[in-house]
DNA sequence: TTATTTACTTGCATTTTGCAAGTGCACATG
DNA sequence: CATGTGCACTTGCAAAATGCAAGTAAATAA
């Protein structure tokens, strides 16, 4: 199932032989900023990642103790993925990528107030996530 | 040559369009911490990244406005490439996956001093590479 | 009891990656 | 000034990852 070798001892390229690929940080996005925590909440973004990836990507992003799996509170059927703190802390990496894009992207005006809000206070932020 | 199609607006999502795969950052990491800047010097990185990969990671950093190439004073042989400013300010979020990593990685000490340097005052750091 | 929702899996075509072997210009060497 | 070596790529092909559409199985809703 997994087969991530790492290329070299490089925090950075360790970093990226976790999450650097095209989709798993947008799934961590999903649960940082957006609320979303099913696989159908995940599907349903605006990216349309394929669902054979979509569950490559959980299984990974789990296997790396970036996310967990839960019981969902409303139904057997679903489940409900969290961050773990690894994953949290992945929070200030995205600040750090919203600013640059900020700088070199137009960017539409729904993303402002959530990164903000993030950027203002981090701890509590990261506390009224519920964990 | 490019197919680079934005997957939405999404700040994230935009810049991971850019450099979001296995081996963009690593060029830009080479650019901004080892002093590399020809193509032989990507391709001597432990990473072994493909001759063909390279350059077309090469061609879309390019495209991209992250790096530029210019003459080399050596040789005319040598292209030199170098970070733009839009590249260089990309080292916050280097910081931070550093950060992250030196968090839930044992990490290599050759790295420790390199990036605590850029840490400590990145202006100085960023002039010291003469652009 | 049947239909629908939810979380996946499977099969296959397309795209991207990786590897090995070129190619062509520049420069150094004899 | 011919010839070899270094450098920046290209090319061709195999292997892996991705994307798409359809399917499956358990749980809930109607």
């Amino acid at each position: 199932m997994k087969k991530s070798k790492k290329r070299s001892d490089c925090p950075i390229s360790c970093s990226l032989d976790i999450w650097g690929d095209k989709w798993s940080l947008l799934i961590v996005r999903d649960l940082m900023f957006f609320q979303k925590s099913t696989y159908g909440d995940f599907l349903r973004s605006s990216e349309k990642i394929a669902t054979n990836i979509l569950a490559s990507r959980l299984q990974s992003l789990e296997d790396n103790g970036i996310i967990e799996r839960s019981e969902h509170p409303d139904s057997k059927a679903k489940v409900l993925y969290r961050l773990t703190k690894k994953g949290i802390d992945l929070l200030p990496i995205f600040v750090e990528i919203h600013l640059w894009a900020e700088k070199y992207f137009p960017l539409p005006a729904e993303f402002e107030a959530t990164i903000k809000e993030a950027k203002k206070d981090k701890d509590l932020y990261i506390r009224s996530r519920k964990r």
